[in-house]
Order: structure tokens, then sequence, then C-alpha cells
DNA sequence: TCATTTCATTGGCCAGGCCATAAACGTGAC
DNA sequence: GTCACGTTTATGGCCTGGCCAATGAAATGA
């Protein structure tokens, strides 16, 4: 019966010290302002040889943090801080997902719960600044109706900035590794214009409770959008499915992936 | 203004190629059925005959898995798939979170959040089963009153059963991902009795609002249970930073953690 | 001025080895 | 027989040293 402590306490972090001294060095050059998201970090080998290990041991650090979208390596140029909003590597969730067979609604009750509550506390707490910059990303979805691509764009930041003016990064964090995946999928996909401007209104009502600081509307206001937009790229997935650019028939896709639908 | 489709676009997979191989042929594994949860991989060495690739590369690949919690390595004895509950791995967000400053209020407001959300959908689906499982964690629960670290076993696991109960493993995923590190810290403190007692009359609640599947209720019940734990866990908190163990002032804490609250 | 080539820098990958740990095995005492 | 204790073996952790491939900047030429 005591195996259950163990079954519990056998969670923790685990991982070897060297990769753990990698993250705690590259945490605190991070914390300490020494580079900032974006720069790019020292060369591997010099990093190696001033944390006096192996460049193997170092590469082993960089990957752990890679995996988690903290690091990002380009080969030939280096090793960069990423920027952006807090997340979660996106494959984390893609990678999870298949391994305990995740499904497509339940990716998006998932984002429903979590971006509904992100607009709850938004509205609840977004400065002048956020609702500015609200106003701005949907003045630009207005004008962005015949260009999905540059519509996208906006549509991003618009929850980007909800979730920021939320307080809480970690809840954005969450949603942002939940949707990245959908993103991935969205910028290979055409929206025709009826639903962007569909979508449009959609964000302008989610943005006009949010800048009345009703949580309540804006919650539901965020749930019905996000309901459209389920629905509506179901039915774009099914069309997709019917005619698909070359020949792949694949039939059944025995392993459904999360981005394909 | 083109290189905003660039700053959404670069967010994508990234990583080598070899690491991925890794970590499909392991998916592969999995989703074959060849490898079950708990069960031991291959050694390194045959893995990397087999893979065509060398022993570093597969390690890397390893690296990844077990960073996003999939895998878990154990120095002279093997590589072992994870079991219990789809989670990302403990130290993602406690790196995350030291990177971009997660403050606990926020932890307990995400927490809040997932769990209270999947009460309610655990309310509206859960089966006999699961409720009946709900009943005996609840019956243990009362029987462990003077033993916090039994307690805290069927504590985890009444929570977890109603992540399961849910019907929606990713909000599962998550809410483990949070509170793996809050288990951590509560593991190694004490509780007082009469916390647990009202502890206890509180999972109660939500069981019975589950039992009859009234989710507003589950919802409200849950987010008071929280609140409490919160409470009572940082009066807690306090008590330990003015008696500490030993010698160790560490004064101010200039970087605080998240497990230490 | 601009395109092209060259070249140093840097991450990706490999080969082979040694050490530390854990588990299985054998050995002997009782 | 069985239990305790060394021994051997499998396995992951780590290292050295190297070569290749991509990148980007400097040198070069039109």
């Amino acid at each position: 019966m005591k195996k259950e402590v163990k079954e519990i306490n056998d969670e923790v972090t685990g991982h070897s010290q060297l990769t753990m001294q990698v993250v705690d060095h590259v945490r605190a050059l991070i914390s300490s302002g020494e580079v900032h998201p974006g720069d790019r970090l020292p060369p591997e080998r010099e990093l190696a040889r001033k944390l006096k290990i192996s460049r193997s041991s170092l590469r082993a650090g960089i990957g752990f943090l890679s995996a988690m979208g903290v690091l990002k390596s380009r080969h030939g140029a280096g090793t960069f801080v990423s920027s952006g909003p807090p997340a979660l590597d996106s494959s984390s969730l893609s990678v999870l997902g298949a391994l305990h067979g995740f499904l497509p609604w339940q990716m998006f009750e998932a984002r429903l719960v979590l971006e509904s509550n992100v607009a709850a506390l938004a509205a609840e707490r977004a400065t002048d600044e956020h609702i500015a910059e609200l106003a701005e990303e949907v003045a630009e979805m207005y004008a962005a109706l015949t260009d999905p691509q540059e519509y996208l764009i906006h549509d991003v930041r618009f929850h980007r900035t909800i979730a920021r003016a939320s307080g809480n990064p970690i809840l954005g964090a969450l949603m942002e590794t939940i949707t990245a995946n959908l993103y991935e999928y969205r910028s290979k996909t055409v929206v025709n214009a009826v639903d962007l401007k569909e979508s449009a209104e959609m964000h302008r009502e989610i943005y006009r409770a949010i800048r009345s600081h009703n949580p309540t509307q804006a919650r539901v206001t965020m749930e019905q959008h996000l309901n459209l937009a389920r629905i509506a790229q179901a039915s774009e997935a099914e069309a997709a499915t019917q005619a698909p650019k070359s020949a792949e028939p694949e039939a059944s896709t025995p392993e459904p992936t999360i981005t394909s639908s």
C-alpha cells in the first residue's frame, strides 16, 4: 500500500544534474538581464567552457530548454532566446496528444474554457492601453477582410492582447500552447470573406465587452466566437478532405493528427 | 510589414530532423501497442542501431521526450514510458515561470480556472464508475485525517478522478502540469488535523455535486475548496518562514520560486 | 553600386570510450 | 533452504575529438 506514496513522489523533477545546471545558468542569464528575449546566446563551445562541462552535456540542456520553447537553435547562426509570449513548445501538446489520443473536439473544448475565462479576467483588469490595442487590432481586422493571411495576424494578436490584459501569464501560456497547433493549420488555409466578416463582428463585440469591463458578457461573447470559429473550421476541413490538392489518398487516415482538423 | 508574417510563422516546430525521427519512432512504438505506459524501452545503444543514428542523436530525442514528461530515464536501469495521467513535465512550467516571472497567486488562479471548469464537466459526464471511485477516495480521506501523507494521496487521486470523469484529457494534462509543483511542496508539509477535516468536508460536497450531475454547484464548490486550500497553505507557508528548520536566512528571497508558496 | 565568391563561425551529427548506478547473479554462512 | 553479501553485467551519464552543413559577413570583381 505504501507503493502509492512512491507512485506520486516519483513524479518529481528527475533529469540529470548537468542538464539542470545548464537550465539554471540560462535562467540566470535571462533573469539578470544579460540576455533578453530574441538575443543570441554565446556559442555552444564557449558556453561549455564557461560551465566546465562538455559540449554534449551543454547540448542536452539546450535541447531541454528548446523542447519547452524557451530557446530556439538555428543551424549556422546560433541559439536564441524565444521572443513573444511565454508558451510551451507547440509540439509538446502535439506529441502528448498523439500518445494519449487527444481528439479535436477536446482541443476546442480546452481552448474554449481557457479563452473564455481569460476574456472574463481581461474584462476585469484591462488597462486603457490594452483596450486601445484591442481597438487597433479590431480595426485592422476590418481592413483585412480580403486578405486572410493579414487577417490571421491581427486575429492572433487580438487574442494575445486579451491574454496579456488578463494579467495572468500562466493562463496565457497554456492558451498559447493549445492554439499554437491551430494557428499553423489556419495559416495554410484560405477562409472565405463572409466568414471573416462575421468573425470581425464577433471580435468587435468581445472588444466592447472588455472595454465596458463586463466579465460575464466577455466570457459569453468569447464562447460564441469560438463556437462559430469551430463550426466554420470544421466545414472547411470537410471541404478540404473532399478535394485535396494532390493525389495522396491516405484513406481513412488511421492515425488522426491533432492539426489535421 | 511582412515581417509580422514571419514573426508568427517562425514559431512552428523547428527542432532537428533526427530528434523528430526519434519522437516519431517512440510514438509509433506506443501507438502500435508494442510498449505500454510503465514499460521499459530498448537500451539506447540498441535503439540507436535500429534507427541507424548515433547514440548521441538518439539521446537528444529521448531528452526531448523526457523534457515533456513522456519518457523517464533511470540511470543504470533503463528508459521508461511515463505512467499515470498525461501531463507535461512538472519542470516545464517551473522553468517558464522562472523566466517570465510567474507569481504564486497566478498559479492559484490558473488552477482555480482549470479545476472548477473540469469539475463542471465532470458533473455533466461522470459515469457511475467515476462516481463510485470518488466516493471511495472521499471515504479514505476521512479515514486518513490523522495521517497527512496518506491524506494527500487520496486528495490527489480524488482530483485526478474528476479530471478523468471530465472526459477531456487535455484539460486534465494542463491541470496536472500546474498542480504538479504544488504536490511536491505539500508532500513536505505537515497539515494540522483541523484543516484536513474541513478539507474532507469540502471534497464530500464536491462529490455530491458531481453525483447529482449539477455542474454549477460542482464548479462553485470546487472554487470554494481551492480558495480555502489556498488560504490554509498561505498561512502555513507564513508560519514555516517564521520558524525555519535550520539556519539559512536567505533574507527576502530575491528570486521567488513557484513551489515556495 | 551591386552581384559573386570566399571563408570563418556555429550548430548538427558521429565514433568510441570511460564512469556510475542499478539489477541480476552467484557465493557462502547460518 | 534461505538469507546476506560480494560480483558481474547491463544500462544511462558524460567526455574527447572530430567532421559536416548551414549561415552570414567580408573580400572580390563586374
